[in-house]
DNA sequence: CGGAGCTTTGAATGTATTCAAACGCCGTGG
DNA sequence: CCACGGCGTTTGAATACATTCAAAGCTCCG
């Protein structure tokens, strides 16, 4: 068990991984950067969340992982790990399950920043992330808590900042989306899905919005 | 085993997937398409390579499996894959390295598509498909055969073909690569290498005695 | 020889970036 | 209590990179 302050790095480019993590609380992400400081976030954390860092790859790892909020994770050592897969091979699917769904949203991810508008791109990246969190009942009603900076958005989505706030500001404009500090509502999630050429089938969430267990 | 003519479907979006492949001979790639049209490559498929298309995830698929030259390809279908594992422990964990892997190349492409310039990452593509071409064996020295057209690289890039030809060129000019028909000759690696901001870590290759340029 | 598919060229346009500065909010310290 | 500073957001103008549209050229194959 390992706590973080917001904004400081779980685990560092170069580093070599030695845990698995289950994200308890808080928002993290995954990113990787070139080697002039740009940067790009290809995956956030959301509570839940199972998540490691070419664990079985070995070698050194090639992407960061950094606290958006405070989070506090739970990690399980690289024995310890080998062993419950070991000992319990419906843990080991459902853990393989939670990494090919990772992989199904990471293709999504480079559709989004390759293919979609800037507008599309971060109305996208909205619906998928209330989605997500809404299966973990991380929601209320229409709203939720949205830690991340527009700076933090323009990484996700391959934006800058000033663009990415040029955007939110469409987005409010239209009415799709109400931002009020850390506070997130979508008032019309099917009209925001459409703006975002949403197609639910790459997230593999329980068909019901109740509760599901899964991430990584 | 089952034969696909160039530039058709293995597996289109929307079906149910009943099998595991291994490609055995010719690229593929797979993709995924927006409502309008809009299309991405999320990743190429070389000779070697075992893939599947949410095999363990069941539901729909969201994406699609084409060919880019003829290909053939070995399937195993689901049950007798899930037999292969339980009595297989280690040909589980193989498989999960690769998959591992791939989800680590489709994290950089994320990161190509959304920090790199068009210059860059048409470089970095071409030093990856290299790379890994060369791991299975399937360069010559500096060359390689390379069959994707530029459409077909601006579908994995996110740029336009125009501006794949025009960066081609650039590439051409500035001497990092001889592009003659279907022949790709990369003179100087290292060079290529370094326009593209290549790092190796990603790829997680076997380390191979003798070759030039490790990383960068 | 003809045609289809791929590549190349040019000019005009547009989306997103860059640079710079101001604003607002909030926690801290004087 | 208010001033200060830091951080995140907002604004504007100029620029740059990539797109769009259109057409011509090339190459391979039937």
């Amino acid at each position: 068990m390992r706590a973080i302050a917001a904004r400081r790095d779980l685990i560092r480019e170069g580093e070599s991984p030695h845990f698995v993590y289950l994200l308890l609380d808080g928002w993290a992400c995954r990113y990787k950067t070139l080697a002039d400081g740009r940067r790009q976030i290809v995956s956030f954390l959301l509570p839940g969340d199972i998540f490691d860092a070419g664990f079985l790859l070995l070698g050194k790892i090639d992407h960061g992982i950094a606290a958006i909020t405070p989070i506090r994770v739970g990690g399980i050592g690289r024995d310890d790990f080998e062993a419950l897969l070991e000992a319990c091979p419906k843990i080991a699917k459902a853990l393989w399950r939670g990494e090919r769904i990772a992989a199904s949203i990471q293709r999504e991810w480079t559709l989004n920043v390759g293919q979609r508008t800037a507008f599309e791109r971060l109305s996208h990246l909205l619906v998928e992330t209330f989605l997500r969190l809404e299966s973990v009942g991380l929601t209320n009603g229409q709203s939720c808590d949205w830690p991340p900076t527009q700076a933090d958005l323009a990484d996700a989505t391959g934006l800058t900042a000033v663009h990415v706030n040029r955007m939110l500001q469409e987005l409010r404009r239209s009415g799709l989306i109400a931002l009020n500090g850390r506070a997130l509502t979508i008032p019309d999630m099917a009209a925001l899905k459409q703006a975002a050429l949403f197609s639910a089938a790459y997230l593999h969430l329980a068909p019901r919005p109740g509760r599901t267990g899964e991430g990584a």
